[in-house]
DNA sequence: AAGTAGATTAGAATTGTTTTAAAGTAAAAA
DNA sequence: TTTTTACTTTAAAACAATTCTAATCTACTT
């Protein structure tokens, strides 16, 4: 499916901008990216575009649930005064953490590594929202 | 301990405001906080302390472990074309990210949820270094 | 008590993202 | 088709979070 079709498909006008970055992120390939990220790789192919008209795409295609977006713990630096290894539970209506230890979990089938690397930890975040 | 003994034990000019923070912070209940937080906390109770000041002495408190800060998966907002729910590999060095699938992990034991709370997710990060 | 290295501060600088308001463009209506 | 309308793009301003700068201050050493 060309870009143009996607898009109205999604729901979203196929402007001359998005069909540009639509033809970049859905070629095949996963990928990860910041706005900035995408910002060089548009300049570079000799298009011209505002960073805030890459902001607006982005935050689009992501209302439409074209692309996602990597929910981190939020924006901002958090810190923490419990230095000892441990894991959260984060409450996506309050934004609140709660820390549970890493003995009250248990992961048993674990995923297989990329090539040359091995792991230094896992970070684990349970999402939760209130029952009913 | 008081607070002046735990910051020279941490190697720590116990300073007013190096002091004031540490009392708020090492009082035997494990939080989370951002800088402006704890700015506030310090303002209300009176006290006059710039933002610039918390940020180097959470900066110290940090480099000397006492307290530790959430490791998000970066900085900045991260898309992704992967709209399917899956976990992450994060290169600790590079910053890159690899995606792998939830199949791919398999949670045994689940620590008890908050009460009146169920889980609406769960978010794994496995953090790589180079195997030698 | 005096000197020095390190700490604090206000304010400027930086970075990443969003908003504003004006000008442009795609889709719908005529 | 043309006109109209609603939605988009843009540069520039605004904003938010964090760090830096350079002057002042303070805890520790002597």
């Amino acid at each position: 499916m060309d870009s143009k079709t996607k898009l109205r498909k999604a729901g979203l006008r196929p402007t001359k901008q998005r069909i540009a970055i639509a033809d970049i992120l859905f070629n095949g390939i996963n990928r990860h990216f910041t706005a900035e990220n995408l910002h060089n790789d548009i300049i570079q192919s000799g298009k011209q575009m505002s960073l805030a008209t890459i902001y607006n795409c982005l935050n689009k295609f992501k209302n439409v649930g074209l692309i996602s977006h990597l929910q981190s713990l939020g924006e901002t630096y958090v810190f923490d005064t419990n230095v000892e290894h441990h894991h959260h539970f984060f409450n996506e209506k309050t934004g609140e953490l709660i820390d549970f230890r890493p003995g009250d979990i248990h992961v048993k089938k674990f995923p297989k590594l990329p090539k040359g690397y091995k792991s230094s930890g896992i970070d684990i975040i349970i999402k939760l929202i209130e029952k009913n």
